[in-house]
DNA sequence: ACATGAAGGTTAAGCGTTTAAGCATTATGC
DNA sequence: GCATAATGCTTAAACGCTTAACCTTCATGT
C-alpha cells in the first residue's frame, strides 16, 4: 500500500521543483500554461490528494469548522447538521461536531475541545439563555435575532406573527400557546409574534410545559381537553414536538382535529407531514441560515489573517434575519359553529400535499 | 494576541531541547522525574496545547474519525451522533460528519471526502442495501448483524422476538407489522423476530409503507382502521416513526389506544415518552454500540501502523450483537374481551414512568 | 546599447511535532 | 577495574505544504 502521492512525487516525476508544483496546483505563483497543465495532469495520474495536515501546519488554517449544538439530541439537529455540513463543504471546509449535552459549562468545554482540535471557527447553536463569550476565534451564533451577539437566525417573531394571523384568518379568537421554557429567546420570539397577531383581536393564554413537568413529572398530561371545554379553539405550539404532544393528547381525549380544534407547530420536523392529521407548521430556511453563518465565519477567518493589510472592512452582517415559511397542512382549520359541531363533518379527505416530505 | 505556546517555547523557557519537552509531554522517552514535572508545570503555565496539525503531519494520524450516515436527516441521527461523538472523544478522537443524503453514489463521495480530509477511519451507518467496499482505510459498519461486513449492531432480530412475545403475552393473536422498505436489513431482522414470536401462535400480516406511498403518494392514509375491523388487535411498527403515524391515524379514526388496539415501535425516539399514549418501544444501546464501533476502529488504526511487528493479532470482533431493551409504556395493553369493549375502561391514568426521558 | 521589467522558474526557510540515533555520564555485574 | 548497561539529554531529520526571496532569461521602451 504505497502511501498517497505528494507534491515532491509529482515534482520528481516531472523534474521540476516542489514549489512550482505547489504554485501550479494553487494557481498562485507564476507558472507557464503548459507546465501548469502538465503538472495538473501528472497530479491526477498519480492520484494526488493534498495533505490537509501539511497545509494546515504551513498556513495555520485547518479548514475545519466546529459545530456545537446545545442539545445534539434535539430532533432539529439533523436539519442543522445537514445544512451546515453542506454549506461548509461547498466552501471547502469540514465540520467537526461537538456535543454539549449537559449544562452550560459542558458547552464551553465542547467549544474549547473543538478549538484545541484546530477548528478555524465555530458555529454555535447555543443553549437557552447562554451568551457565548470571546473564545479567541471566529464564531457564528445561530439563535434568535433578539439574542445579543447573534449572527444569523430565522425571523421567529415574524414567523409567530404569520402563524397567529393564519389562525386569526381561520376564525380563531381564543388560542393557547404552548412553550417549554421561558428562558429561550427563540420561543419567546415566536410567542411574542403570535401574541402580536392576536393583540386586540383575540385572547391568548400561555402554557409552559417545563413548569408543568416540574411539578407533575416528565411526560405528564397537559390538561388540554379542559381548555377546549373552556372555549379554546386552537393550540399554537412553539415546536412541533409540543404540537405532537398536544395532538395526541387531544385525540386521546376524543377531540377531533381540526374539526373541534386546530393545532399548529414550528420547525417542520421530519414526521410533521405524515402524522394524522398532518401538521400545520412554520419552517426555517436552514439552507440559507447555514449559508450565511458559514459565509460570515469564513469572512471572519480570512480577515483575521489579513488584519494588518486592510482593517475595518465592512462586517458581513447584513441580512441576518431569515423569513420563515408557513406550511399549511391538515391540523389547522376553520372554527366550526355550534351547529356544525353537533353534526360533525366527516374526516377530512386526504390529499397529497405538495409540501409533504418523503420520510 | 500572541499565538499559542508550542514545544519550543517551553524548551526555551527551561533551557532544554524540544525533543525532551516532547518526551516529557508524551511520557515516552527518557526524562528525569524532576525535569518532567518542571516541563509539565511550565506547559500548563504557558497554556500549552499541542498542535494537532503538527502531530498529524509527523505521525501520519489525524486523530479524527469520519461519521457517515445514510440519511443524516433521520431522527435517529442525533442518538448516533451523540454516542459516537462521546465514545470518540473519550478515545481522543474528533468526529467529522459527512452527509450522504441522496443516492448510494453520494454515500461513497461522502466517504471519500472524509478520507481526503485525513480521517483515520470511518464509521458508516449505510444506506439500505449498500455494501461498503474497501476504501483503503479502517471502517466500522453499523447496520445489522445480518449485513455482510457489519461491525457492530443492535440485535434487531432478538429485539423483534421480544417485542412479539410482549404482544403475545398481552393476548394478541393477530398483529399487523408495519415496515417501510423491504431492502433494509434492519427492518427485515426486526420483522423476522416478531414473526418468529408468533410462529404457530398467532397470525401476522405485513404492511410496507413504501409500497403504499408509491401508488398513493407520500403521507397517504394506511387504512389501519379497516384492519382493526378485520380483527387486528395490535400494530407492531419497525420504527417509532411509523408507530407514530399509526397511532395518529388510529386515534383520528376514533380508535382508542391501548383499549381497542395496541401499537408498538422501535428506537425510542425522543418524543416516544411524551405523546399520548406514550409509546411502547424497543431501544438500542447506542452507547455500547458506539463504544464498540470506535474501539474496533481504533484497533484497526493502531494495527495498521504496526503491521510488520506483530501481525495476526486477533481481530476485536467479539461481541458485536448488542441486546435491545424493551420499554413498556402506555401504547400496548391487554386484549380486552367483547364485554370489556362494550363498556370501555376509563382512559388509563397517567403515572410518571421511570423510563420516560426528559425532552 | 542599456536600464527596466516581466515571466518562469528555483532555493530555502518555516509551520510544530515525533523519533531514531548519538553522546556523555553514572550505575551495575563479575 | 573493566566491559556493559541504563539514564538523561541533545542533534537532526522527517512529515507535506506554503511562500518570500532570489536568479535567470527574454522582451520592451528609450
Amino acid at each position: 500500500m504505497a502511501s498517497r502521492a505528494n507534491l515532491s512525487d509529482i515534482a520528481k516525476a516531472l523534474g521540476v521543483s516542489v514549489a512550482t508544483v505547489s504554485n501550479a496546483m494553487s494557481g498562485k505563483g507564476r507558472v507557464s500554461k503548459e507546465l501548469g497543465r502538465a503538472i495538473r495532469e501528472k497530479a491526477k495520474e498519480l492520484g494526488y490528494v493534498p495533505s490537509l495536515a501539511g497545509r494546515a501546519l504551513s498556513t495555520g488554517r485547518s479548514h475545519v469548522l466546529g459545530l456545537v449544538l446545545a442539545d445534539i439530541g434535539h430532533p432539529l439537529f439533523p436539519q442543522f447538521a445537514q445544512a451546515i455540513e453542506h454549506a461548509a463543504s461547498e466552501a471547502g471546509y469540514g465540520v467537526l461536531i461537538g456535543d454539549s449535552r449537559g449544562d452550560i459549562e459542558a458547552q464551553s468545554r465542547a467549544i474549547n475541545r473543538l478549538i484545541e482540535r484546530g477548528a478555524d471557527g465555530i458555529v454555535v447553536v447555543p443553549r437557552h439563555g447562554t451568551r457565548i463569550g470571546d473564545i479567541g476565534r471566529p464564531v457564528a451564533v445561530i439563535d434568535s435575532p433578539s439574542t445579543p451577539g447573534n449572527t444569523v437566525a430565522a425571523d421567529h417573531r415574524s414567523g409567530g406573527l404569520e402563524m397567529g394571523r393564519h389562525l386569526l384568518d381561520l376564525g380563531h379568537r381564543s388560542v393557547a400557546i404552548i412553550g417549554l421554557h421561558s428562558d429561550s429567546n427563540v420561543q419567546n420570539d415566536r410567542i411574542a409574534g403570535i401574541r402580536e397577531a392576536f393583540a386586540g383581536k383575540g385572547e391568548t393564554r400561555l402554557i409552559w410545559i417545563g413548569e408543568m413537568e416540574r411539578s407533575h413529572g416528565s411526560g405528564c398530561p397537559l390538561g388540554l381537553v379542559r381548555l377546549v371545554e373552556e372555549g379554546v379553539t386552537a393550540f399554537a405550539a412553539v415546536s412541533d414536538l409540543h404540537a405532537l404532544r398536544a395532538i395526541t393528547e387531544l385525540q386521546q381525549g376524543g377531540i377531533s382535529i381540526p374539526d373541534d380544534v386546530s393545532v399548529t407547530g414550528f420547525d417542520d420536523l421530519i414526521w410533521a407531514g405524515v402524522i394524522a392529521p398532518s401538521l400545520t407548521t412554520m419552517r426555517m430556511d436552514m439552507e440559507r441560515i447555514a449559508e450565511i453563518a458559514i459565509a460570515d465565519l469564513i469572512f471572519q477567518i480570512d480577515q483575521d489573517g489579513a488584519r494588518d493589510a486592510s482593517s475595518d472592512l465592512p462586517a458581513l452582517k447584513g441580512q441576518s434575519c431569515i423569513p420563515m415559511q408557513l406550511i399549511i397542512r391538515q391540523s389547522s382549520g376553520p372554527v366550526l359553529g355550534r351547529a356544525a359541531l353537533g353534526e360533525r363533518a366527516p374526516v377530512q379527505a386526504w390529499s397529497a400535499s405538495s409540501t409533504t416530505d418523503q420520510v
